[in-house]
RNA sequence: GCCCCCGUAGCUCAGCGGAUAGAGCAGGUGCCUUCUAAGCACUUGGCCGCAGGUUCGAGUCCUGCCGGGGGCGCCA
């Protein structure tokens, strides 16, 4: 249970501390260690420094190396080019770093010293309405971020703030009053496509309904009245939409293979009843103001095309709540009750000016300071394959469940095919592991903020880096262990490595650095870049050296250990992401 | 008009101020009597949008321009 220090912090120490003794006016000057394709690593901070000091760079790289004592950890440490030192750490550090990693549950990856607690804001689907595409980012850029923090050792409340409040569902609730059993169920068991299905109908019904008649638009306008006003019945009509919708996404989510809790889910209308005070304290504190009858909070530097100033509108005119008071609402119960130091927005990059906004405003009164920051992990629109937004050819959005389902069919059919001993059942497991995963890695795999072009046929013609490039690294290793017999994995500092050996086993020491990097700047393409590099690494591996057929009893143990220690990283890299590897393809 | 994001190989994308800019796909050439060929090795392909600036050093930082996308009072 011990966090095991890199190699690179390491070198990173010894070499700051012959920094300091060969050049104490230099102070504690960066070294600047980074991963190197002519060394194991190379340092740049002298360059910087020989500038600095005025000094020539190749004679103070000189003095450093001298003034760095002799350890067991460097091998060799050499001047190049204008002033850079190339380091190569020696075999057999790299293999007893990686087996005090073995040793530990966490891979020895430390915790965040600096940890506090994160509330995350994702996955955000919408009552009776059908989930599409636009919400696959949120959800699985968001639940990445969940495992991700927690794995640093950042205490995690999740929020899915759920559209489940405003005037749409006057018309829904007004309709359900008046067809009461629109919502029934023939059996106890209910599919989500089922609920799915049955709020699509209701709320083409009402639409249709609401446009052609007036009596009814102002029924349903009155109901929009009662709503608000917490009138029982009609809070108890609108629990069934709610209700009913949450068993769609609780498919939906299950078919994503993600765990979304009941508990988690806190939608607009969970904020309702501190509307009201928080636009009182907003007014009496005068960071907003009245303006055309709202409740504005103005911004010197964001103005409309007209030139004048666009406001945050907390409360329209009549006298209604706009989002933004429901954003602020949520920003006080989650910094006051939940106590969070950090506030994760994983939302759609067009509200970025909205989360500007408000996230200002609550820093002006008083909500968020040093103490408490906000963040909007905002992420690009998806695009389909021609770069427009993602639609049917017939112009339609698309389902969310029929591109997983397709996902998973076409996934199945290409694991069905390579299947070598899989029975149905597991080629189903299998179909929807690749294919979920697929889908998920494309999505992991860019950075978020860009647009991003959702290519089916690309994500799952299954080549390439696509994820189950991953996972079938994964399962190559695990065919080795399985056919292992006797032998058992060992390290065994004592031999020399191989390039490709060396190269993995880097790699596999970066792990910790790499999720930290992940954790801090919320950017999980750099965890799926690192694994992917990971799996690249051993497959050379794999063809170049052989394990169970290696020269020595020893090189077997400790190529075994070398598998089995890929393989748990890689398994637990996949998971933080929400990629599952399954031990057969 | 202002603000935000993007511009890197034919396509999709990585790239922390450091040396010769990297992957995948697509194209070309090899490799399955050897631990899973969903793979491996080699190879073709770049004025990193343009122009200035800062720096010992710029794809990376700053400024301006060009091109694409998005946003900008009572929808979320």
């Amino acid at each position: 249970m011990a966090s095991v220090p890199s190699l690179a912090s390491t070198v990173q120490q010894r070499l700051a501390e012959g920094l300091s003794a060969a050049l104490p006016e230099a102070g504690s000057a960066d070294p600047l260690l980074r991963r190197s394709d002519r060394a194991d690593f190379q340092a740049n901070g002298i360059l910087a420094l020989a500038k600095q000091l005025k000094g020539n760079p190749r004679e103070l790289a000189a003095k450093v190396v001298g003034a760095i004592p002799a350890n067991d950890v460097l091998g060799e440490i050499e001047v190049s080019g204008p002033g850079f030192l190339n380091i190569t750490v020696t075999d057999a550090a790299i293999v007893r770093t990686l087996a005090a990693r073995a040793a530990d549950d966490r891979l020895g990856v430390p915790f965040n010293e600096s940890a506090g607690t994160t509330v995350i804001d994702y996955a955000q689907p919408n009552v009776a309405k059908e989930m599409h595409v636009g919400h696959l980012r949120s959800a699985v850029i968001g639940a990445a971020m969940v495992e991700i923090l927690e794995f640093t050792g950042e205490k995690v409340v999740r929020r899915h703030h759920i559209g489940d409040w405003g005037t749409q569902f006057g018309m829904l609730i007004q309709y359900l009053e008046e067809h009461p059993h629109e919502l029934d169920h023939k059996d106890a068991e209910v599919t989500g496509e089922e609920a799915m299905s049955n709020l699509d109908r209701l709320y083409k019904a009402a639409r249709r309904l609401f446009d052609a008649d007036e009596e009814f638009k102002t029924r349903a306008r009155r109901r929009v009245v009662d709503l608000q006003a917490g009138d029982p019945g009609t809070l108890a009509t609108w629990q069934r939409f709610v209700d009913e919708s949450k068993i769609y996404f609780f498919s939906v989510f299950e078919k994503l293979d993600m765990d979304i809790r009941d508990e988690d889910i806190v939608g607009e209308s969970g904020y309702n009843d501190m509307l009201n005070e928080t636009c009182r304290l907003l007014e009496e504190s005068g960071v907003a103001v009245r303006s055309e009858g709202a409740l504005c909070v103005f911004f010197d530097d964001i103005k409309g095309p007209d030139g004048n100033p666009t406001p945050l509108i907390v409360q329209k005119s009549d006298g209604g709540f706009g989002y933004a008071a429901t954003d602020l609402s949520a920003i006080r119960d989650r910094v006051q009750n939940l106590k969070a130091s950090t506030l994760l927005y994983v939302v759609d990059a067009r509200q970025a000016l909205h989360f500007r906004m408000v996230f200002e405003t609550a820093r002006r009164a008083g909500w968020l300071n040093e103490d408490v920051k906000a963040v909007q992990l905002a992420f690009g629109t998806v695009l389909g394959k021609d770069g427009k937004p993602f639609k049917t050819r017939e112009g339609e959005t698309v389902r969310l469940v029929d591109l997983l389902d397709e996902a998973i069919d076409r996934a199945s059919a290409v694991v069905r095919e390579k299947a070598q001993d899989l029975t149905e059942d597991e080629i189903a497991e299998r179909g929807a592991q690749v294919g979920i995963g697929a889908v998920k890695y494309a999505d992991l795999s860019t950075s978020a903020a860009r647009d991003y072009k959702f290519d089916l046929d690309q994500m799952v013609s299954l080549n390439g880096d696509t994820s189950v490039y991953l996972q079938y690294a994964y399962a190559r290793i695990q065919s080795i262990l399985r056919k292992a017999g006797d032998a058992k994995p060992a390290a065994h500092p004592e031999l020399a490595l191989a390039p490709s050996e060396r190269a993995l086993g880097l790699h596999l020491d970066a792990f910790g650095e790499l999720v930290a990097e992940t954790a801090a700047e919320y950017a999980p393409h750099k965890l799926a870049s690192y694994l992917y590099q990971l799996a690249s690494l051993y497959t050379t591996f794999y063809s170049e050296c052989p394990v169970l057929k290696a020269d020595t009893a020893e090189q077997v143990e400790n190529r075994l250990f070398l598998c089995e220690l890929t393989a748990r990283t890689l398994h637990r890299g996949m998971a933080l992401l929400g990629i599952r590897t399954p031990e057969r393809l």
